[in-house]
DNA sequence: TCTGGGGTCCTAGGACCC
DNA sequence: TCTGGGGTCCTAGGACCC
């Protein structure tokens, strides 16, 4: 009998920033912005924050209204990359397959890890322990027979939660929740569910699959239909390699200059580049994404060639071609992105490669630009700007 | 109170080839 | 003289997740 463990680190980066600053230690954590910052918008809230109502993906100005004595603070990525790996260490103490699904959560396939640890829930009891000793951070776990269900459920007894549904249970489960429990229906869905009716998962659940298609489509609606049973485990099975990679930038305040904006898209460019040539990775897809600042839209332009770039300077240059394709003129820039994807193994692209070791050199040479570039965040911008002014 | 940044997957339509 | 289907690759946009 399989079984999973689904564990959710609690108020991760709050947490984390709550350890290594005991002065925060039960006072509201803000992590996203400073109360200054525009456009901002809050990543974690403590528990203590959460009080007022302050809550993920809320905007910090509204955040500050909530809780204006909060601790706010713009967080490190870094910090908590590092933390992560700690307790993924520790996950991988109590099963041969842990499957990381973000920066403070993953599965556990705990399947015939009986005789070492003990029954599920006396699994989940020592796990949470050995968190606590070793990272100093608490996780929710929800154990359940396939993956779905464990991730659906760890998070009904946060902060600290361990739920169980035990094999055999899963339909009358599910069967007993709302339709706002459903992982994987969103804001629109449930719009879409309201609509229709539907309130709990039992009454998805009198549909057949053929009636579901017709109402939300072949894919999705199979999707409900192994949901609603409590057997959605699929969501998570496949591979799971790197397909794309983006960077954007929303800016404090609306750009229309098109030197200042073209200059963005340039330092996008070098962080995007950065990343690349340190994965494994090339790609000869690239996007570009703008969004306008008066109404909010969201455009993107997409193109493919034949090659993947050589070097920083053509990727640049068809980054721009794009955008200077599709840029309207005259609109406010609120923000500007740039991707990859279709991503391929180098090697495998090389092979064609006609001109590979002058790229070879290139590459290297590029590669000690960006990493002074990473150093000093603003030389290559400034080269940029010198260039630019007349 | 306007609404981040990094991803994944799906849909729909067009081009092109057989 | 009008018009098949299937497959593949590509682009734009949107829903969703943490």
């Amino acid at each position: 009998m399989a079984f999973f463990i689904h564990a959710d680190i609690d108020a991760f980066f709050a947490s984390v920033e709550q350890l290594d600053h005991p002065e925060y230690r039960g006072k509201p954590v803000i992590v996203g912005g400073l109360p200054g910052d525009r456009r901002s918008v809050v990543s974690t809230a403590s528990y203590e924050a959460r009080v007022y109502g302050v809550h993920s993906a809320m905007p910090i100005v509204q955040a500050v209204k909530l809780c204006p004595h909060g601790i706010y603070l713009r967080g490190s990525m870094a910090r908590y990359r590092e933390k992560s790996g700690e307790v993924m260490a520790v996950f991988a103490a109590f099963s041969p397959e842990v499957q990381q699904l973000s920066v403070d959560e993953a599965f556990l396939d705990i399947t015939g890890t009986e005789k070492l640890f003990g029954p599920p829930r006396e699994l989940a009891y020592k796990l949470k322990a050995a968190v606590r000793e070793k990272t100093g951070l608490t996780v929710s776990a929800g154990l359940a027979s396939n993956k779905y269900l464990a991730k659906i459920i760890s998070g009904m007894s946060k902060p600290d939660g361990l739920f169980m549904v035990e094999a055999g249970g899963e339909e009358a489960f599910m069967c007993s929740q709302p339709v706002t429990k459903i992982w994987g229906a969103g804001a629109k869905t449930q719009e879409e569910l309201k609509k229709h009716g539907f309130k709990s998962c039992a009454d998805l659940h009198r549909l057949s699959p053929a009636m579901l298609a017709s109402i939300f489509g072949n894919s999705f609606g199979e999707f409900l239909y192994r949901a609603v049973r409590g057997q959605a485990a699929s969501a998570f099975d496949g591979e799971r390699g790197t397909k794309s990679m983006s960077a954007e930038r929303t800016f404090p305040y609306d750009l229309f200059d098109e030197f200042e904006i073209e200059t963005q898209l340039f330092n996008i460019c070098s962080e995007l580049m950065f990343r690349l040539l340190h994965s494994p990775y090339q790609s000869r897809t690239i996007t570009i994404k703008i969004r306008y600042g008066e109404d909010f839209s969201t455009v993107g332009a997409r193109e493919t060639f034949q090659t993947a770039p050589a070097a920083f300077n053509e990727l640049y240059d068809r980054l721009l071609a794009l955008f200077r394709r599709k840029y309207e003129t005259g609109r406010g820039v609120r923000l500007l992105g740039a991707g990859l994807s279709g991503l391929e193994e180098r090697e495998a692209l090389r092979q064609g490669d006609l001109f590979g070791e002058e790229s070879e050199k290139e590459r290297r040479l590029e590669k000690s630009i960006l990493a002074i570039n990473d150093k000093f965040p603003n030389a290559v911008q400034r080269g940029r700007n010198w260039l630019g002014e007349k």
